[in-house]
DNA sequence: AATAAACTCAACCGCACGTCC
DNA sequence: TGGACGTGCGGTTGAGTTTAT
């Protein structure tokens, strides 16, 4: 179902907003609200269309939006959620208040991914911040082969993340379990069916993904379910309840259940096969001694924290899932 | 000081998806 | 049911700025 691009409209302006546009748009937003930004262009007689205007509003003109360079708390928020969500722009951007997707986007492609280059050529198998910052900076325009290859690392690190839904039978409540696989045994193996390059692509990923990102990102969607565990409200886990331990499990595991959104996070033991949709994997080995423990509470950052804990990039050999 | 190269980031483009009729 | 439309998202572009030579 095609369609003609919203922008192609003879007589619009195009290009950098003047002043007057911006007044124009601010003051039709202030009446009006959000939304209906095609009515914005017959309203106002602004020559822009109503797309241009959204954008112009959510990456410039929105009230709160922060400006200026990112902490390094920022940062680390950043590199973490790539490497759970990938190239999601617009989740991150979710849990970084007053930062738009285009300019985390933009800093992604700018500076992490450089500064990520800048890593792998000094065989830093972790990001050390100082060591960066006083190091110099290559010249990133000139690699964009070798930054796509970085960022395709980076991206790799999801593959640790990649979730499944799975029917949670072991719990009381219906809900939906995500495993979260992670090993660092490099000896296993995947067997996962070539993705094709528009299934990759409608799925967000970054260009240049190298064939086993790309392989194992066929479970990408069951990232979906990890992602609603983002989009929920973190300090609601706090309860007490939100946390189930796993000491009944095992130390191989971490298990989140949120009663609010009916999502769950359930490791498996070590040899355990955990059943997915329509796919069962074999999980050989799971990293242990990875968890969180219920009388920690949880928050958002502890999941983070978790996630960052690993020894290393979660790549797709480390992942250790095999589909039967 | 000139200018070429590198960098930044606002804006554009194309596509996907949901809703309405 | 299917096409038109509105909106949102990720990838890409290119003008303006900064840095290096």
């Amino acid at each position: 179902m095609g369609r003609k691009p919203g922008c192609s409209k003879d007589g619009l302006n195009k290009g950098a907003w003047t002043p007057l546009e911006d007044k124009m748009l601010m003051d039709y937003l202030k009446i009006h609200g959000e939304g209906k930004w095609s009515n914005i262009v017959k309203e106002t007689g602004l020559k822009r269309c109503g797309k241009s205007c959204r954008l112009r509003w959510m990456n410039y003109l929105r009230p709160n939006i922060k400006r200026g360079n990112f902490s390094e708390d920022e940062e680390d928020l950043i590199i973490r959620l790539h490497k759970l969500l990938g190239n999601r722009w617009s989740l991150i951007a979710g849990r970084l208040p007053g930062r738009t997707d285009n300019e985390i986007k933009n800093y992604w492609h700018t500076t992490i991914a450089k500064k990520a280059q800048h890593r792998q050529l000094r065989g830093q198998p972790k990001v050390d911040r100082k060591q960066i910052a006083s190091g110099s900076q290559n010249g990133a325009a000139s690699n964009l082969k070798n930054q796509s290859t970085i960022e395709s690392q980076c991206t790799t690190g999801m593959v640790a993340a990649t979730t499944t839904l799975q029917e949670n039978t072991a719990q009381d409540h219906q809900d939906n379990s995500i495993a979260m696989a992670q090993s660092t045994n490099s000896n296993l193996q995947y067997d996962i069916p070539k993705t094709n390059e528009n299934e990759s692509s409608s799925k967000g990923l970054a260009s240049g993904e190298d064939d086993n990102s790309s392989n194992i990102m066929m479970y990408y969607d069951y990232m979906e379910d990890f992602s609603k565990i983002l989009d929920s409200d973190f300090t609601k886990f706090s309860d007490v309840h939100d946390i189930i331990s796993t000491d009944h499990h095992s130390n191989n595991t971490i298990e989140v259940n949120g009663d609010h959104h009916g999502v769950s996070i359930n490791g498996c033991k070590s040899r355990e096969t955990a059943e997915f949709p329509g796919k069962l994997v074999e999980s050989d080995h799971w990293s242990s001694n990875k968890c969180i423990q219920a009388d920690q509470g949880f928050d958002f950052m502890s999941l983070l924290s978790f996630l960052d804990s690993t020894d290393d990039e979660w790549t797709a050999d480390a992942l250790g899932t095999k589909v039967l």
